[in-house]
DNA sequence: TCTAAGATGGGT
DNA sequence: CCCATCTTAGAA
């Protein structure tokens, strides 16, 4: 469960390290929130991904800077949020300063606040590990909109840590559905809490 | 302008 | 395996 008091905002300057790899891996166990007039969902942040924009060709801004990817060139600690397949809407946090277009990748979330409404707008039988166990799913579960792109995370869209940190243990894997990327598809930079039913099925 | 393809998910 | 669905990037 989430007890409020043991917790703290993450700050922007987190964001803002020059490590992508790194911090994809210490929002392991991170608790991302979004309020909204629906309501407030939050959740257990249980897979990530990592893209690097300079050396990494599955990098949306890998060698190129258009209007889209303009976002993962600010400074870290704002939302970069796109329309997949003309259908999902995948949520990636900016990382890095300002010119190194740098992001993680929100993969799957365990549910703690909100439930109800996520079940909501995911659709009612979904089973509680289903909720957001994959970025399309989280995306419709916490009601991310592609207008949300650019958006701080100090605002409606926040993330939270564990005063006291302990030892998450965390899964190293290939990144998904990045075939396209040739060698580079190939880079250990997706991170998963170990033993979780909540991360993205394969 | 035109078009192919995509950091997916759910159903058959 | 198949397909929904639509923006974007890059080519023409």
């Amino acid at each position: 469960m989430f007890e409020q008091s043991a917790y703290e905002t993450i700050p922007l300057s987190f964001y803002q390290g020059d490590d992508v790899v790194k911090i994809s891996r210490e929002l392991i166990g991170a608790v991302l929130f979004h309020d909204t007039q629906e309501g407030l969902v939050g959740g257990r942040i249980v897979e990530t991904e990592a893209y690097n924009g300079r050396t990494d060709k599955a990098c949306h801004a890998y060698h190129r800077r258009t209007k889209r990817t303009e976002v993962m060139y600010a400074s870290g600690g704002r939302a970069y949020i796109y329309l997949c397949y003309g259908i999902h809407r995948l949520f990636n946090i900016v990382t890095n300063v300002e010119g190194k277009a740098d992001a993680v990748l929100i993969r799957a979330i365990e549910p703690l606040v909100g439930l109800d409404l996520m079940r909501l707008r995911t659709g009612k039988e979904k089973k509680e590990f289903r909720l957001a166990s994959g970025p399309g799913v989280v995306g419709k579960a916490f009601g991310f909109s592609t207008q949300q792109t650019s958006t701080g995370l100090d605002d409606s869209i926040w993330l939270e840590r564990e005063k006291n940190t302990e030892a998450v243990e965390v899964v190293v894997a290939k990144r998904i559905g990045v075939d396209y990327a040739e060698e580079h598809a190939e880079l250990m930079w997706r991170f998963m809490l170990k033993g979780s039913k909540f991360v993205s099925r394969k």
